[in-house]
DNA sequence: TTAGGGTTAG
């Protein structure tokens, strides 16, 4: 039957019950014992379940039309008779049996007709059962409504589960309000805790948070006849401290002021684990703050506070960098008695290692293992492994291998992908490849699984060590074995064919990608960078494209290589665009811009546009950096303007803000000597290693260029000293003009003597290892 | 607890 259907039968009988017993009908009021009617949840007699009259009467009643119902014997010899005293739980568990709302009904109406006075209380918990089943159906707006005024208006009271119950039934169907009216309409004594925590709670659901409050509110007066109980703040506090409206609605301090409020007037706190789920939410939502105001509200109240949810802060303050208030947190832990677990250990022992305060974490370590603070705690394999990569990090890769080592040999725990990951990232970054290929074996005959970090590890490895080729021939046989890309692995290999200008292969591997995974923005930039350093740039403009439709926003450095890059092809327009690009999306040029637009006026010897850029950048509040004054100063060099490039250096040496660098002293140096001053070119040498700016072999080429178009050949050979000394490595330039100089005037031996000089340090530098597999690149 | 980017000059 549709509800419609059942609904004006509901009206009939109401019609009906007054006309014929208006008497009894007012009985019900007077002898309604609210007292029995208010339970928290349905207190069940156990016995009730097994009581054989519960079958029986729901038997009856439902193989019989409900007509018949008052004409049979039995059926008023269970109900009605003082044989069987049909309890409350009788009258709620036959009418739940009943299937529908209309035969309940039709089963209170029965129960109405009972030829002595019927008990109110039966009638309650009959219109539970009605209420229950009605409930059940998702399109029960109508009928529940109309039932609960039917139930008004035969003066039934109605249990604490039926109030509950239509609270939370008019609330999900969007009638909060008839909620609040039948609320209010209940009782004082019906309102108790179970009912209000009830209302909170859909209050809070359909957003009525000042209507919440109140009610909160009236719970929480110190003399409140029904004070709140745990499941009040479990309803209250993930709202106040993680809804959607509290900023608008209650300020921090007033949830700290309700905390309070809970413990102070009632002795309710937030158990740990709730306290804990609490916290970590919180800090999720960056309010590192209200949980560090949370946590202190229990401490000054001395609530529970167990080490759980301490260590769901400290995690926190670490992430954030919060040092400071991690120490004050430990102190206040301390003090408060709350004793540090492997975890408070973990999360202290992380930080120091993240801060590269490897020996601290180590000293840590050994002083909570043997019980110097507090307890001793036995560090487990996530700790190891925290320790072994801080050490790798720090390049201490043989120490970290040792605490494997130690860790197996002491029997404590297996060492796990990640150990051997952190380990073989630490060697091939400390230029050791070949040890973290051994590792690598290692695992593998250990039954330890290589993941997909590992294989990125080498892959990347392989890569900075200019073995591009054997890396993608590694991945592909990772490949083989299952361990499929991902966007790490890609964006690495395409930055690696980049970095060996085969751009064509690094094309390749980022359309195979995208056939795996959706390319983000790393590798989009990795990408435009990479094309940028090849000069490729209608390529770049591609990328560019794809990048922002697929939804990447690059960001300024980002565009500050594509800027670059067109700079250096001349393509003016583009670079305008790309500033348009740029403001649109409200990305502001940063020095970086300035600096590589000023630098292409250099180049292009407009002086005039350099000088308007920088005075723009100054206004602009962008600060020059040595860049910026090196760029003018090539600027004014280059269009003969040497007095005015010298005037900026010297306020750049005097102001001792931004000092001069080996770059800028390169220019001067470089200029002098093309103007064939080598007096000040030398002395401006002379200056640089006074000021420890350390020259280099660009320093060096511009010397002995200089001093070769003067022959001045005994000044050469002391710089030709002075460079060895300095294990400043000559370049082809270097090599040109001294050999074709000093081959021209007899000095060989010179020369010999020079190039053997660095002799000695070629096979220390050389960080390419032998390859064991052969290169397809 | 482990893996990929980081821009500008001579």
């Amino acid at each position: 039957m549709s509800i419609t259907a059942r609904i004006p039968k509901c009206s009939k009988l109401l019609v009906l019950l007054r006309h014929q017993t208006p008497q009894l009908y007012a009985s019900f009021i007077h002898s309604a014992s609210q007292k029995s009617l208010i339970y928290e949840s349905p207190k069940t007699d156990p016995s009730s379940y097994s009581s054989p009259i519960i079958p029986q009467i729901v038997d009856i009643l439902k193989s019989n039309n409900h007509e018949n119902w008052k004409t049979n014997e039995q059926l008023s010899q269970l109900l009605f008779s003082n044989h069987h005293s049909i309890s409350c739980d009788h009258i709620l568990q036959i009418t739940r049996r009943l299937g529908d709302s209309s035969t309940a009904l039709n089963f209170v109406e029965h129960l109405r007709s009972n030829p002595t006075s019927p008990d109110a209380n039966l009638l309650s918990f009959a219109f539970q059962g009605v209420f229950e089943l009605a409930s059940r159906n998702p399109n029960c707006k109508d009928e529940v409504f109309d039932l609960f005024n039917f139930s008004k208006e035969l003066g039934v009271p109605l249990t604490v589960n039926s109030a509950t119950l239509l609270i939370r039934c008019f609330a999900r169907v969007k009638m909060i309000e008839k909620s609040m009216i039948l609320y209010q309409e209940l009782d004082t004594q019906m309102r108790n805790t179970h009912v209000r925590n009830v209302l909170i709670d859909e209050l809070f659901r359909s957003g009525h948070f000042v209507d919440a409050l109140q009610v909160l509110d009236e719970m929480l007066q110190s003399n409140s006849k029904f004070p709140p109980n745990y499941n009040t703040i479990a309803i209250a506090f993930p709202v106040l401290l993680l809804g959607k409206n509290h900023h608008s609605v209650v300020s921090e301090e007033e949830i700290v002021g309700i905390l309070s409020r809970f413990g102070r007037n009632h002795g309710v706190f937030p158990d740990s684990v709730m306290l804990t789920q609490l916290i970590t939410e919180l800090c999720k939502s960056r309010m590192n703050n209200m949980a560090w105001k949370l946590l202190h509200a229990l401490f000054d109240l001395d609530g529970p506070v167990e080490i759980a949810s301490c260590n769901a802060l400290l995690t926190a303050l670490a992430k954030d960098g919060q040092f400071k208030k991690m120490n004050i947190l430990m102190e206040e832990m301390r003090a408060k008695g709350i004793c540090p677990n492997v975890v408070t250990l973990g999360i202290s022992i992380n930080h120091l290692c993240k801060s590269f305060r490897i020996d601290e974490a180590l000293n840590l370590f050994e002083m909570m293992r043997r019980g110097e603070v507090g307890a001793p705690i036995e560090p487990d394999v996530l700790i190891y492994n925290t320790l072994i990569n801080g050490l790798c990090k720090a390049g201490r890769v043989e120490e970290g291998l040792s605490m494997m080592r130690k860790m197996v040999l002491e029997g404590k725990y297996i060492p796990r992908s990640a150990t051997y990951n952190c380990l073989i990232d630490g060697f091939w970054k400390a230029g050791n490849l070949d040890r973290s290929l051994k590792l690598f074996h290692e695992m593998e005959k250990q039954g330890i699984e290589p993941n997909i970090i590992t294989v990125n590890s080498l892959v990347g490895g392989m890569c900075s060590h200019g073995v591009v080729g054997r890396a993608l021939k590694f991945y592909r046989e990772m490949e083989e074995k299952g361990l499929k890309g991902n966007k790490v692995t890609y964006t690495t290999l395409i930055s690696g064919f980049c970095g060996v200008n085969n751009i064509n292969r690094a094309m390749d591997l980022f359309n195979e990608m995208k056939q795996r995974c959706a390319p983000d923005a790393i590798v989009y930039y990795t990408l435009i960078s990479g094309l940028s350093q090849a000069r490729l740039m209608d390529d770049v403009e591609s990328v560019f494209l794809e990048m922002t439709s697929a939804g990447f926003q690059p960001d300024i450095q980002c565009y500050n290589v594509m800027i670059n890059g067109f700079c250096k092809k001349n393509k003016v327009d583009k670079v305008h665009w790309l500033l348009d690009q740029m403001g649109k999306v409200g990305l502001k040029p940063d020095s970086v811009t300035y600096n590589t637009l000023i630098w292409f006026f250099s180049k292009t010897r407009d002086l005039k546009s350099a000088q308007r850029l920088l005075r723009e950048m100054i206004d602009n509040k962008v600060a020059p950096t040595v860049y910026t004054y090196g760029a003018i100063i090539d600027a004014c060099c280059l269009v003969g303007e040497f007095d005015d490039a010298m005037n900026i250096f010297r306020q750049m040496s005097s102001s001792s803000k931004i000092p001069p660098n080996t770059v800028i002293y390169n220019i001067l140096i470089d200029s002098l000597c093309q103007q064939k001053k080598m007096k000040g070119a030398l002395s401006l040498f002379e200056d640089m290693t006074i000021k420890g700016v350390t020259p280099n072999t660009i320093t060096f080429n511009a010397l002995f260029k200089g001093l070769r178009d003067e022959n001045l050949l005994e000044k050469a050979f002391e710089l030709m000293e002075k460079m060895t000394e300095l294990v400043c490595h000559p370049d082809y330039i270097t090599m040109e003009v001294l050999t074709e100089w000093l081959s021209a005037v007899g000095e060989t031996d010179k020369l010999k003597q020079f190039v053997e000089g660095y002799s000695h340090t070629d096979e220390s530098d050389s960080i390419i290892q032998p390859q064991t597999t052969p290169s397809i690149i």
